[in-house]
DNA sequence: GTCCTTTAATTGTTCGAGCAATTAACGCGC
DNA sequence: GCGCGTTAATTGCTCGAACAATTAAAGGAC
Protein backbone atom coordinates (compact mmCIF):
# COMPACT_ATOMS: atom_id res chain seq x y z
CA UNK A 1 0.00 0.00 0.00
CA UNK A 2 2.19 2.61 -1.31
CA UNK A 3 0.33 5.84 -0.25
CA UNK A 4 -2.88 7.00 2.12
CA UNK A 5 -3.49 10.37 1.09
CA UNK A 6 -6.73 9.68 0.38
CA UNK A 7 -8.11 8.04 3.83
CA UNK A 8 -6.20 10.77 5.99
CA UNK A 9 -7.31 14.25 7.03
CA UNK A 10 -7.72 17.27 5.19
CA UNK A 11 -4.62 18.26 3.09
CA UNK A 12 -6.87 18.21 -0.37
CA UNK A 13 -9.65 17.02 -1.35
CA UNK A 14 -9.42 13.31 -2.86
CA UNK A 15 -9.24 14.02 -6.25
CA UNK A 16 -10.49 11.21 -8.90
CA UNK A 17 -8.20 8.69 -9.90
CA UNK A 18 -6.47 9.24 -12.83
CA UNK A 19 -6.92 5.84 -13.64
CA UNK A 20 -10.33 6.05 -13.67
CA UNK A 21 -10.53 8.50 -16.60
CA UNK A 22 -11.33 7.04 -19.74
CA UNK A 23 -11.74 3.34 -18.91
CA UNK A 24 -12.66 3.19 -22.30
CA UNK A 25 -9.53 3.80 -23.34
CA UNK A 26 -8.07 2.07 -20.77
CA UNK A 27 -9.80 -1.24 -21.99
CA UNK A 28 -8.53 -0.54 -25.62
CA UNK A 29 -5.55 -0.33 -24.22
CA UNK A 30 -5.36 -3.49 -22.58
CA UNK A 31 -7.08 -5.39 -24.94
CA UNK A 32 -4.75 -4.27 -28.17
CA UNK A 33 -1.45 -4.60 -25.78
CA UNK A 34 -2.06 -8.64 -24.98
CA UNK A 35 -3.79 -9.32 -28.67
CA UNK A 36 -0.85 -8.29 -30.24
CA UNK A 37 1.82 -9.66 -27.40
CA UNK A 38 -0.28 -13.31 -28.48
CA UNK A 39 0.02 -12.47 -32.19
CA UNK A 40 3.46 -11.80 -31.96
CA UNK A 41 4.28 -14.93 -29.78
CA UNK A 42 2.67 -16.94 -32.39
CA UNK A 43 3.91 -15.38 -35.63
CA UNK A 44 7.81 -15.78 -33.82
CA UNK A 45 7.05 -19.26 -35.03
CA UNK A 46 7.02 -18.67 -38.68
CA UNK A 47 9.30 -16.07 -38.66
CA UNK A 48 7.33 -12.89 -38.94
CA UNK A 49 6.95 -9.57 -36.70
CA UNK A 50 3.63 -8.78 -35.45
CA UNK A 51 2.26 -6.25 -38.57
CA UNK A 52 4.06 -7.87 -40.95
CA UNK A 53 1.00 -10.52 -41.48
CA UNK A 54 -0.90 -7.88 -42.93
CA UNK A 55 1.08 -6.85 -45.06
CA UNK A 56 1.71 -10.24 -46.50
CA UNK A 57 -2.03 -10.98 -46.20
CA UNK A 58 -2.75 -7.95 -48.58
CA UNK A 59 -0.48 -8.81 -50.88
CA UNK A 60 -2.01 -12.58 -51.22
CA UNK A 61 -5.35 -11.37 -51.71
CA UNK A 62 -4.71 -8.35 -54.11
CA UNK A 63 -1.70 -9.22 -55.84
CA UNK A 64 1.19 -7.06 -56.65
CA UNK A 65 0.51 -3.31 -55.76
CA UNK A 66 2.21 -0.43 -54.83
CA UNK A 67 3.47 0.71 -51.49
CA UNK A 68 1.30 3.66 -50.97
CA UNK A 69 -1.61 1.53 -51.74
CA UNK A 70 -0.44 -0.63 -49.34
CA UNK A 71 0.28 1.71 -46.59
CA UNK A 72 -3.39 3.07 -47.21
CA UNK A 73 -5.01 -0.14 -46.51
CA UNK A 74 -3.09 -1.57 -43.55
CA UNK A 75 -3.65 2.16 -42.18
CA UNK A 76 0.55 2.65 -41.84
CA UNK A 77 2.70 5.49 -42.57
CA UNK A 78 4.67 5.25 -45.90
CA UNK A 79 7.77 5.02 -43.96
CA UNK A 80 6.78 1.79 -42.10
CA UNK A 81 5.94 0.11 -45.25
CA UNK A 82 9.37 1.33 -46.78
CA UNK A 83 11.24 -0.37 -43.83
CA UNK A 84 8.57 -3.06 -43.60
CA UNK A 85 9.03 -4.53 -46.98
CA UNK A 86 12.66 -3.90 -47.01
CA UNK A 87 12.67 -6.27 -44.39
CA UNK A 88 10.32 -8.71 -45.92
CA UNK A 89 12.21 -8.69 -48.96
CA UNK A 90 15.43 -9.91 -47.46
CA UNK A 91 13.15 -12.61 -45.38
CA UNK A 92 12.73 -13.25 -49.39
CA UNK A 93 8.97 -13.15 -48.50
CA UNK A 94 8.49 -10.31 -51.01
CA UNK A 95 9.53 -8.75 -54.16
CA UNK A 96 9.93 -5.29 -55.26
CA UNK A 97 10.20 -3.90 -59.01
CA UNK A 98 10.24 -0.13 -60.23
CA UNK A 99 6.80 0.55 -62.20
CA UNK A 100 7.54 0.90 -65.88
CA UNK A 101 4.37 3.63 -66.33
CA UNK A 102 5.71 5.42 -63.39
CA UNK A 103 9.15 6.44 -62.49
CA UNK A 104 8.01 7.24 -58.79
CA UNK A 105 6.27 3.68 -57.73
CA UNK A 106 7.67 0.75 -56.64
CA UNK A 107 5.36 -1.82 -57.35
CA UNK A 108 5.49 -5.41 -54.11
CA UNK A 109 4.69 -8.84 -54.69
CA UNK A 110 4.52 -11.59 -52.84
CA UNK A 111 7.10 -13.89 -53.67
CA UNK A 112 6.35 -18.03 -54.65
CA UNK A 113 8.69 -19.01 -51.69
CA UNK A 114 5.98 -17.08 -49.22
CA UNK A 115 3.10 -18.97 -50.24
CA UNK A 116 4.49 -21.53 -47.71
CA UNK A 117 3.80 -19.10 -45.06
CA UNK A 118 0.65 -18.43 -46.08
CA UNK A 119 -0.50 -21.67 -45.09
CA UNK A 120 0.44 -21.00 -41.82
CA UNK A 121 -0.58 -17.51 -41.14
CA UNK A 122 -3.84 -18.37 -42.00
CA UNK A 123 -3.62 -20.91 -39.30
CA UNK A 124 -2.19 -18.48 -36.60
CA UNK A 125 -5.10 -16.21 -37.40
CA UNK A 126 -7.24 -18.77 -36.84
CA UNK A 127 -6.18 -19.81 -33.71
CA UNK A 128 -5.63 -16.19 -32.71
CA UNK A 129 -9.16 -15.44 -33.70
CA UNK A 130 -10.38 -18.41 -31.65
CA UNK A 131 -8.63 -17.56 -28.90
CA UNK A 132 -10.15 -14.11 -28.45
CA UNK A 133 -13.32 -15.20 -29.32
CA UNK A 134 -13.50 -18.20 -27.14
CA UNK A 135 -16.81 -18.95 -25.61
CA UNK A 136 -18.88 -16.48 -27.06
CA UNK A 137 -21.15 -17.37 -29.16
CA UNK A 138 -21.79 -16.59 -32.84
CA UNK A 139 -24.68 -13.96 -31.97
CA UNK A 140 -21.81 -12.27 -29.56
CA UNK A 141 -19.21 -12.44 -31.47
CA UNK A 142 -21.44 -10.68 -34.01
CA UNK A 143 -22.44 -7.98 -31.35
CA UNK A 144 -18.78 -7.54 -30.19
CA UNK A 145 -17.74 -6.72 -33.86
CA UNK A 146 -20.74 -4.43 -34.26
CA UNK A 147 -19.49 -2.58 -31.10
CA UNK A 148 -16.00 -2.56 -32.52
CA UNK A 149 -17.02 -0.53 -35.72
CA UNK A 150 -18.22 1.35 -33.60
CA UNK A 151 -15.92 2.48 -31.75
CA UNK A 152 -13.50 2.41 -34.97
CA UNK A 153 -16.30 5.05 -36.47
CA UNK A 154 -15.98 7.29 -33.76
CA UNK A 155 -12.07 7.01 -33.67
CA UNK A 156 -11.88 7.87 -37.35
CA UNK A 157 -14.24 10.37 -37.41
CA UNK A 158 -12.78 12.42 -34.68
CA UNK A 159 -9.34 11.74 -36.31
CA UNK A 160 -10.44 13.07 -39.67
CA UNK A 161 -12.18 16.14 -37.77
CA UNK A 162 -8.88 16.83 -36.47
CA UNK A 163 -6.58 16.54 -39.71
CA UNK A 164 -9.35 18.81 -41.33
CA UNK A 165 -9.92 21.30 -37.97
CA UNK A 166 -6.55 22.64 -37.70
CA UNK B 1 -7.11 -4.54 -60.12
CA UNK B 2 -4.13 -6.22 -59.66
CA UNK B 3 -4.85 -9.76 -60.47
CA UNK B 4 -7.58 -12.19 -61.13
CA UNK B 5 -5.65 -15.84 -60.86
CA UNK B 6 -9.21 -16.30 -59.01
CA UNK B 7 -11.56 -15.66 -61.96
CA UNK B 8 -9.60 -17.70 -64.52
CA UNK B 9 -9.73 -21.48 -64.89
CA UNK B 10 -8.96 -24.13 -63.18
CA UNK B 11 -5.44 -23.56 -61.72
CA UNK B 12 -6.57 -23.40 -57.98
CA UNK B 13 -9.96 -23.13 -56.12
CA UNK B 14 -10.16 -20.04 -55.26
CA UNK B 15 -9.03 -20.03 -51.76
CA UNK B 16 -10.44 -17.56 -49.36
CA UNK B 17 -9.35 -14.49 -48.74
CA UNK B 18 -6.72 -14.43 -45.69
CA UNK B 19 -7.82 -11.75 -44.92
CA UNK B 20 -11.29 -12.66 -44.28
CA UNK B 21 -9.47 -14.87 -41.81
CA UNK B 22 -10.19 -13.33 -38.16
CA UNK B 23 -12.69 -10.62 -38.44
CA UNK B 24 -12.17 -10.01 -34.80
CA UNK B 25 -8.86 -9.66 -34.40
CA UNK B 26 -8.62 -7.35 -37.83
CA UNK B 27 -11.44 -4.90 -35.96
CA UNK B 28 -8.91 -4.92 -32.74
CA UNK B 29 -5.85 -4.16 -34.59
CA UNK B 30 -7.94 -1.43 -36.08
CA UNK B 31 -9.21 0.23 -33.66
CA UNK B 32 -6.32 -0.24 -31.70
CA UNK B 33 -4.15 1.73 -34.28
CA UNK B 34 -6.48 4.47 -34.44
CA UNK B 35 -6.85 5.04 -30.96
CA UNK B 36 -3.20 4.83 -30.41
CA UNK B 37 -2.55 7.43 -33.00
CA UNK B 38 -5.27 9.91 -31.54
CA UNK B 39 -3.50 9.58 -28.34
CA UNK B 40 0.03 10.49 -29.09
CA UNK B 41 -1.23 13.08 -31.01
CA UNK B 42 -3.38 14.64 -28.29
CA UNK B 43 -0.68 13.52 -25.72
CA UNK B 44 2.67 15.07 -28.13
CA UNK B 45 1.20 18.65 -27.02
CA UNK B 46 2.25 18.38 -23.53
CA UNK B 47 5.37 16.19 -24.25
CA UNK B 48 4.60 12.66 -23.66
CA UNK B 49 4.83 9.54 -25.82
CA UNK B 50 1.64 7.09 -25.98
CA UNK B 51 2.52 4.88 -23.19
CA UNK B 52 4.49 6.82 -20.78
CA UNK B 53 0.75 8.43 -19.62
CA UNK B 54 -0.19 5.00 -17.84
CA UNK B 55 3.39 4.94 -16.13
CA UNK B 56 2.57 8.33 -14.50
CA UNK B 57 -1.29 7.76 -14.00
CA UNK B 58 -0.27 4.99 -11.93
CA UNK B 59 2.57 7.48 -10.19
CA UNK B 60 0.06 10.28 -9.46
CA UNK B 61 -2.39 7.66 -8.20
CA UNK B 62 -0.46 5.24 -6.31
CA UNK B 63 2.47 7.19 -5.36
CA UNK B 64 6.14 5.75 -5.16
CA UNK B 65 6.95 2.59 -6.01
CA UNK B 66 9.10 0.19 -7.30
CA UNK B 67 9.54 -0.31 -11.21
CA UNK B 68 8.74 -4.10 -10.79
CA UNK B 69 5.84 -2.84 -9.31
CA UNK B 70 4.81 -0.65 -12.41
CA UNK B 71 5.64 -2.89 -14.99
CA UNK B 72 3.15 -5.33 -13.68
CA UNK B 73 0.44 -3.36 -13.28
CA UNK B 74 0.92 -1.25 -16.73
CA UNK B 75 1.44 -4.81 -18.32
CA UNK B 76 4.57 -3.82 -20.01
CA UNK B 77 8.05 -5.65 -19.30
CA UNK B 78 10.97 -4.41 -17.14
CA UNK B 79 12.95 -3.39 -20.08
CA UNK B 80 10.83 -0.87 -21.28
CA UNK B 81 9.81 0.48 -17.68
CA UNK B 82 13.65 0.84 -17.41
CA UNK B 83 14.02 2.69 -20.29
CA UNK B 84 10.75 4.65 -19.92
CA UNK B 85 11.23 6.00 -16.60
CA UNK B 86 14.65 7.02 -17.40
CA UNK B 87 13.15 9.25 -20.22
CA UNK B 88 10.73 10.44 -17.97
CA UNK B 89 13.32 11.80 -16.11
CA UNK B 90 15.21 13.28 -18.28
CA UNK B 91 11.98 15.53 -18.97
CA UNK B 92 12.15 15.91 -15.17
CA UNK B 93 8.43 14.26 -14.52
CA UNK B 94 9.85 11.32 -11.99
CA UNK B 95 12.63 10.93 -9.92
CA UNK B 96 14.28 7.56 -8.78
CA UNK B 97 16.10 6.54 -5.64
CA UNK B 98 17.11 3.52 -4.58
CA UNK B 99 15.45 1.55 -1.79
CA UNK B 100 17.19 1.77 1.57
CA UNK B 101 15.46 -1.68 2.47
CA UNK B 102 16.90 -3.76 -0.92
CA UNK B 103 19.66 -3.06 -2.84
CA UNK B 104 18.05 -4.07 -5.59
CA UNK B 105 15.42 -2.17 -6.57
CA UNK B 106 14.64 1.54 -7.39
CA UNK B 107 11.77 3.70 -6.24
CA UNK B 108 10.25 5.66 -8.72
CA UNK B 109 8.04 8.55 -7.86
CA UNK B 110 6.41 11.66 -9.78
CA UNK B 111 7.83 14.81 -9.50
CA UNK B 112 6.03 17.66 -7.71
CA UNK B 113 6.99 19.35 -11.84
CA UNK B 114 4.89 16.59 -12.92
CA UNK B 115 2.06 17.03 -11.42
CA UNK B 116 1.15 20.04 -13.50
CA UNK B 117 0.98 17.58 -15.91
CA UNK B 118 -1.65 15.62 -14.20
CA UNK B 119 -4.17 18.12 -15.23
CA UNK B 120 -3.53 18.23 -18.55
CA UNK B 121 -3.56 14.24 -18.79
CA UNK B 122 -6.37 14.03 -16.98
CA UNK B 123 -8.23 16.59 -19.67
CA UNK B 124 -6.77 14.84 -22.64
CA UNK B 125 -8.12 11.41 -20.96
CA UNK B 126 -11.58 12.84 -20.91
CA UNK B 127 -11.21 14.19 -24.22
CA UNK B 128 -10.13 10.62 -26.02
CA UNK B 129 -12.82 8.85 -23.96
CA UNK B 130 -15.37 11.58 -25.35
CA UNK B 131 -13.97 10.71 -28.88
CA UNK B 132 -14.68 7.13 -28.59
CA UNK B 133 -17.32 6.99 -26.74
CA UNK B 134 -19.07 9.83 -29.23
CA UNK B 135 -22.55 8.91 -29.34
CA UNK B 136 -22.85 5.99 -27.42
CA UNK B 137 -25.31 5.98 -24.41
CA UNK B 138 -24.98 4.82 -21.35
CA UNK B 139 -26.32 1.69 -21.88
CA UNK B 140 -24.01 0.82 -24.82
CA UNK B 141 -20.98 2.45 -23.26
CA UNK B 142 -21.15 -0.20 -20.53
CA UNK B 143 -22.15 -3.09 -22.83
CA UNK B 144 -19.30 -1.66 -24.71
CA UNK B 145 -17.10 -2.02 -21.66
CA UNK B 146 -18.39 -5.47 -20.58
CA UNK B 147 -17.44 -6.89 -24.35
CA UNK B 148 -13.56 -5.45 -24.10
CA UNK B 149 -13.61 -6.75 -20.67
CA UNK B 150 -14.64 -10.28 -22.28
CA UNK B 151 -12.42 -10.33 -24.56
CA UNK B 152 -9.75 -9.46 -22.21
CA UNK B 153 -10.23 -12.16 -19.83
CA UNK B 154 -10.65 -14.42 -23.70
CA UNK B 155 -7.03 -13.09 -24.24
CA UNK B 156 -5.19 -13.37 -20.76
CA UNK B 157 -6.28 -17.28 -20.89
CA UNK B 158 -4.69 -18.01 -23.63
CA UNK B 159 -1.72 -15.88 -22.61
CA UNK B 160 -1.42 -17.82 -19.41
CA UNK B 161 -2.05 -21.28 -20.57
CA UNK B 162 0.20 -20.49 -23.30
CA UNK B 163 2.97 -19.92 -20.72
CA UNK B 164 2.41 -22.93 -18.39
CA UNK B 165 1.51 -24.94 -21.28
CA UNK B 166 4.94 -24.97 -22.99
C1' DG C 1 29.23 -19.58 6.57
C1' DT C 2 28.75 -21.13 1.77
C1' DC C 3 26.27 -22.36 -2.34
C1' DC C 4 22.30 -21.91 -5.18
C1' DT C 5 18.01 -20.20 -6.68
C1' DT C 6 15.14 -16.31 -7.16
C1' DT C 7 14.29 -11.57 -8.13
C1' DA C 8 15.20 -6.44 -9.72
C1' DA C 9 17.19 -3.85 -12.89
C1' DT C 10 19.92 -3.07 -16.77
C1' DT C 11 21.98 -3.30 -21.61
C1' DG C 12 21.92 -5.09 -26.42
C1' DT C 13 19.40 -5.84 -30.47
C1' DT C 14 15.48 -5.80 -33.49
C1' DC C 15 11.02 -4.26 -35.05
C1' DG C 16 6.72 -1.40 -35.69
C1' DA C 17 5.39 3.24 -35.64
C1' DG C 18 5.16 8.20 -36.00
C1' DC C 19 6.87 12.91 -37.46
C1' DA C 20 10.02 15.74 -40.25
C1' DA C 21 12.55 16.49 -44.14
C1' DT C 22 14.44 15.18 -48.57
C1' DT C 23 14.60 13.42 -53.30
C1' DA C 24 12.75 12.32 -57.63
C1' DA C 25 9.38 11.61 -60.96
C1' DC C 26 4.80 13.32 -62.66
C1' DG C 27 1.63 16.41 -64.55
C1' DC C 28 -0.81 20.52 -64.90
C1' DG C 29 -1.29 25.50 -66.00
C1' DC C 30 0.19 28.90 -68.81
C1' DG D 1 8.71 24.44 -73.14
C1' DC D 2 8.96 25.83 -68.20
C1' DG D 3 7.99 26.30 -63.60
C1' DC D 4 5.37 24.72 -59.73
C1' DG D 5 2.46 22.00 -56.89
C1' DT D 6 1.60 17.02 -56.08
C1' DT D 7 2.73 12.45 -55.09
C1' DA D 8 5.84 8.11 -54.09
C1' DA D 9 9.45 6.63 -51.79
C1' DT D 10 13.25 7.10 -48.84
C1' DT D 11 16.28 8.40 -44.73
C1' DG D 12 16.96 10.37 -40.02
C1' DC D 13 15.38 10.47 -35.48
C1' DT D 14 12.92 9.02 -31.35
C1' DC D 15 9.78 5.90 -28.78
C1' DG D 16 7.33 1.81 -27.13
C1' DA D 17 7.87 -2.94 -27.05
C1' DA D 18 9.59 -7.70 -27.08
C1' DC D 19 13.26 -11.28 -26.30
C1' DA D 20 17.90 -12.60 -24.68
C1' DA D 21 21.47 -12.22 -21.67
C1' DT D 22 23.89 -10.11 -17.85
C1' DT D 23 24.69 -8.13 -13.25
C1' DA D 24 23.84 -7.67 -8.55
C1' DA D 25 21.44 -8.11 -4.41
C1' DA D 26 18.55 -11.17 -1.40
C1' DG D 27 17.22 -15.16 0.79
C1' DG D 28 17.02 -20.30 1.65
C1' DA D 29 18.96 -24.85 2.09
C1' DC D 30 22.42 -27.24 4.08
Amino acid sequence: MPNDADTAAGEEPPRARVSDVGPLSHAIFRVARIHKLLAGQLLREVGLHPGQELLMMRLWDEGPQRQTDLAAVIDADAPTVTRSVRRLERAGFVRRSPSPQDGRVTIVEATPASMGLRGAVVRIWAELEQMTAADLGEGDRQEVLRALGGLERNLSAAEEARAGGS
